[in-house]
DNA sequence: CTCCATATTGTCCTTCAGGACAATATCAAT
DNA sequence: ATTGATATTGTCCTGAAGGACAATATGGAG
């Protein structure tokens, strides 16, 4: 698989050509000679803040050269930049300054149909997405838990903005009954509220704003 | 760098044997024996549904032998198990039957500091994630746009559960002001109290029944 | 200078929320 | 058969929320 970089600089970092004796260097997509069909691997080496420039590319070369694949270079690798880069359809973003054995394992693992990103960037993934996949719904998941199920429905629709007597004739009950429930239900979650019961109900945010109110008087 | 299987069938699948001659197989954890310093890989192999097994024993190894490296071999591999097992510490998640080059390949990044996910959980990680940072900020922060500074400072205030009172004690105000603004802010975002002002400056929630809620008389 | 957006505060009024007392019916477990 | 948890509903009361009228001060744009 060749490997075609596109630098602005129009010239091969040196660790680049160490790792990859027939590189080829472009100062731009435009100047790009290969066939449409060639399977080839881009190296697209971004300067900071130049998303549109990164976006445009990556799109054009997937659209362009069916059967090629991108990996994003980076004079200072960035989170931000690197969920842009893969969102946009590159299969690694990566330090341009990596050493040369770094970029062939990238090349190893993208060409055989991986991704390659850093450990920083992952770990951030990892943890956003976990709290947003195990964390939260786990919360959320105890907090319902502590009510009946009675109790649970009517809080769920008090959480999402509705009044007592929209609950009421949606559950076709009477407004005192929802009344209850939801005090049940404030006293069994320490909340004060039905909005709090709706920031509990809703998102994760037990906060310390919250929780130190929870607990006054 | 040894590599030990940890297999609750005590036998080294194919593929595993193929790709490291020297593997060493083991049913359990406790059964282990090497020195606490030798920096080895460590390939988990769990079941479906395996999550206590799985996160004990990562964290067990992490813990016991500092210099090693787990990876974690799913018969069926999960986003929500990776996810889980990135999250333990494993620095990689694989399908168990991969091919032996796979499964050395793994073992390069690894070993060499890097982590390695399947195309499908980080295609997953990444949507997730930039619909988090992109999206989701954007939004409310739409919405904060259409407000005057001072309307936003007590809309985030009512936001994460303050009553009127102590928001006018917080901001030294008037409680009548911030009745002031909190109606002109009900008015800009088109919410009808505080609780879906809180709903939408909060998180996400531009759901379609607060939406359709908004949008009646 | 005038107009407009913003920030501040006032009073009066209506409605809603939530607590304080309740009571009654059902159903499962002991 | 009794007990306990759950679900339902009642009345009375207080306090908070929010709208309907406001007025006044400030500071920038035109």
């Amino acid at each position: 698989m060749r490997d075609l970089f596109i630098s602005p600089r129009n010239n091969l970092l040196e660790n680049w050509a160490t790792a990859f004796e027939h590189a080829s260097i472009y100062a731009s997509l435009a100047e790009v000679k290969v066939a449409k069909n060639e399977p080839c691997l881009f190296w697209l080496h971004v300067d900071a803040n130049s998303q549109q420039w990164l976006s445009t590319n990556v799109a054009q070369i997937l659209a362009g050269y069916g059967n090629s694949r991108v990996i994003v270079l980076a004079n200072v690798p960035e989170q931000a930049e690197a969920g842009f880069a893969l969102g946009a359809g590159a299969l690694g973003y990566c330090h341009a300054y990596s050493e040369a054995a770094v970029l062939q394992e990238v090349k190893a693992v993208v060409s055989h149909g991986g991704i390659w990103l850093g450990q920083d960037f992952l770990h951030y993934l990892i943890g956003v997405t976990r709290q947003l996949i195990t964390a939260q719904p786990n919360a959320v998941a105890d907090a319902l838990g502590l009510l009946t199920p009675r109790e649970r429905e009517v809080a769920q629709q008090a959480s999402i903005g509705l009044s007592n007597k929209e609950i009421a004739r949606k559950l076709d009950i009477t407004e005192r009954t929802v009344k209850a429930h939801l005090s049940a239900s404030f006293e069994r979650l320490g909340v004060k509220d039905r909005l709090q019961l709706a920031l509990v109900l809703n998102d994760k945010t037990l906060n310390d704003k919250t929780l130190e109110r929870q607990s006054l008087p």
